[in-house]
DNA sequence: TCCGGAAATT
DNA sequence: AATTTCCGGA
């Protein structure tokens, strides 16, 4: 109870120009599934989508509504939740989402990952945080910063090199891998591998 | 509903 | 590369 809010922190989240800016502009990208999520779940005016129990889990209120949205932003008037929701799965091997299993159309965020990169001190984390150093094109934390938290305003694309905190809640198939190991570059470390053609398939 | 392969699209 | 589209299967 003492923790804070998630209405608090998703509405800091802050996402740099270029996931703004149209996927032909030289150096920007389109925006993303997961950042128009978390862009939703921020403002949480949709009704469509909003934050579940954990930290992190978030309900598919209404999931044909979500997937117009979605389809508006992207220009996709076809979209619908069907299709939506394997983009959502393809999050899966990335890391970035996981499946609430059991829960209708619960997912939770793999924040650990997407968040405390950029943002080490701002979820309770009572873990002495370690030093791996990230240097992220990930969306950023921007706005109040929380008492005790010490450094600049992080506005812009992160270039300096911050204290990541090790990750918090367990992450299921984490293969021993979890934050320990990351020799992250730009991007997140999702392209590493792309860690899916298992063996047996 | 949810999953993930496969191919197509941007 | 990140979906979008389509779909058979659990």
């Amino acid at each position: 109870m003492g923790s804070i809010s998630p209405s608090y922190w998703s509405r800091a989240v802050v996402f740099p120009d270029w996931a703004y800016k149209p996927a032909w502009s030289p150096g920007s990208r389109q925006v993303q599934l997961w950042h128009f999520l978390l862009e939703l779940l921020g403002h949480g005016q949709s009704g469509a989508i909003g934050w579940g129990g954990e930290w992190g889990e978030f309900v598919i209120r209404d999931p044909e509504r979500l997937a117009r949205l979605w389809g508006e932003r992207k220009g996709k008037p076809h979209m619908n939740y069907d299709k939506l929701s394997r983009a959502l799965r393809y999050y899966y091997n990335k890391r970035i989402l996981h499946k609430t299993k059991g829960k209708r159309f619960t997912y939770k965020f793999n924040f650990s990952k997407l968040i405390l990169v950029n943002y080490p001190a701002f979820p309770p984390c009572h873990v002495a945080p370690q030093t791996h150093t990230l240097q992220g094109q990930l969306p950023y934390l921007s706005g109040p910063l929380p008492p005790g938290t010490s450094q600049s305003g992080l506005v812009g694309p992160v270039t300096t090199s911050l204290p990541l905190a090790p990750a918090l809640n367990g992450w299921p198939t984490d293969t021993g891998r979890s934050l320990s190991s990351y020799h992250t570059s730009p991007r997140m470390a999702a392209e590493e591998g792309e860690a899916k053609k298992r063996d047996g398939k």
